[in-house]
DNA sequence: GATGAATGAGAATTCATTCAT
DNA sequence: TATGAATGAATTCTCATTCAT
């Protein structure tokens, strides 16, 4: 793989767990094993290594979701769509994403920073839910979604940062009756 | 006021909107009008500054959940309840709470450091809420206040952080009605 | 002497001999036996410290100059005027600061950083200049010395970077034969 | 035109505006549209480079300046030396390379660097000097071109680098006086 | 001739923290 | 209590230069 890719990587994993500020340029290099030089030679500053690491987290949400089978069902969608939320949620890559998600979206400076592609990925949720709601013939389906997706936001928060163990099936198992 | 009293709210206002990081000794020092030499001689280190801060939150926030009158109807109790936290969230003075709160969970390394207050405070929440729910007879209301607090969270996230306007008050009766 | 002072004065005698973006802040704490730290306490950035550096030599420059005798014959006093001038240029400790002049004001970047201290002592030089040939009587003084100071720049620029030995006495003779 | 002489162009540019120091490699490559690579392939060191922008620069000023006529009386061959060295300060084409001029003499670093190509510059000039001055009969030419030259440089310094308007030519006529 | 990835040394700057007063 | 000089470690970033292709 690229070096370029590999230093991406390695950002995602530092930043994830250490956040933005307290993950130093030199970490990433140590642990990509190359110099200084190399990152600056391939981003013109931190920030924008940090915006390449969104983009690429972007990228690799999309692509993931895309794979939703056609089921004709509105409530069996929606559970569908509901149960691949939460397993995103549990797999150990997916978990990295949505820490330094979080990280990158609540820290005032890393939130300016990348408020363009913030903003591109809400929608690109919104949207999804949108869909699923109006399948389902949700009139105020836009209000409906928008606390849909604040609220996984919430439980996904809950799940990540919790203090002890959370019991993210019987959550699930109310949230979804909640919803149909 | 106390210039310690002073340096915690100088703190509380720049690590809420710069984040604990971002936020220089000096700067606190400048706003408040102090020199360094004295903010050391009243906290240990920044560490310390920011538990003491984290600390008079908390205070601030039990202090103003205790003047709900007593209802006795159940499921007006539980509106009632629901709309507190909605004002709470939507009155400037608190907002910077919220933000600072979860500018430090999220966090990882001022995480680990206030580890046991953020414990003391998810009680508190948990046991305020568990109780409106047992009152609604819910039997497994365990479950569901982790759940109503965690898409609380999720709600004032989304609000407070959003690129465009958030619609709170559509999404505070949509909430209700889902609950009642 | 105060430390502030003295990284003023290593900064004065470094930058003169190797130019200011070839003077690390770190050879600075070299010679002053300090912490890069203190000069950063001291100063805002490199910047402030050429500042407050140019601001000590207009002094040294100003003080110096004001020791001119009452001469009532108009050609003396002229004569006096260029043989002080002359007698500066050559006085080791002075040549640093001609050095240090022409260093700052022919490099872009800290000609513009100085510009206006730089246009505060040229007209504080051309005042004192044109003071003695309105003495001597001259229509045109505005003219002839603005050129005088040209010409006096040009001997020193000369002098002070001459590659061979620069003939400075049979100059001066040569000069105030010119002009009287 | 060749890629190693649009490099050296571009280089007389940059460093005449920006300064040697404070001209990277990277700038330069970006205006001619080539690689860092093949810079080094032309020249061995960004040191090289400049002394070949110096050799450059005195073979222009070299050319420029045979094509005075040959005129016959000692006084107007003068005045016409004279008007065609203030004629060329006041070319735009012209005005940049004074000002690498002073840049790169005053600058210790470059100076030493160049100090063998300074000095047969210097010699050119004072020896067109010299001969106009012997042609109208001076017996101390020698010392009146060095001081000729001197003062030339200073008008051009502070025509070049002055704050305010520089009265050029009241200053040319000025000066014509002086000598005839 | 030409590219651009890669390096390494060094630069400015920030900042928590200590300590003498 | 209160100040502010002083430190030292860490951090981001720049840049000339090399080298494989």
């Amino acid at each position: 793989m690229d070096k370029r890719d590999q230093i991406i990587d390695a950002a995602i994993g530092l930043f994830a767990e250490q956040g933005f500020d307290k993950t130093s340029i030199s970490a990433i290099c140590e642990k990509v094993g190359v110099s200084k030089g190399l990152v600056f030679h391939h981003f013109k500053n931190k920030d924008d290594l940090l915006r390449e690491v969104f983009i690429k987290i972007t990228d690799i949400v999309r692509n993931s979701g895309e794979r939703s089978p056609a089921i004709t069902d509105p409530k069996a969608r929606l559970v569908a769509y509901i149960e691949s939320i939460f397993t995103a949620m549990s797999v150990p890559d997916y978990k990295v994403l949505y820490q330094l998600n979080f990280n990158v979206m609540v820290q005032p400076a890393t939130r300016t920073l990348l408020l363009d592609l913030i903003e591109e990925r809400v929608l690109l949720m919104r949207q999804a839910t949108e869909e699923v709601f109006n399948y389902m013939g949700y009139k105020n389906s836009a209000i409906v979604s928008q606390m849909f997706v604040a609220e996984i936001d919430g439980i996904a928060l809950n799940y990540l940062f919790s203090v002890e163990e959370f019991p993210l099936d019987e959550i699930k198992t109310e949230f979804i009756k909640k919803y149909t």
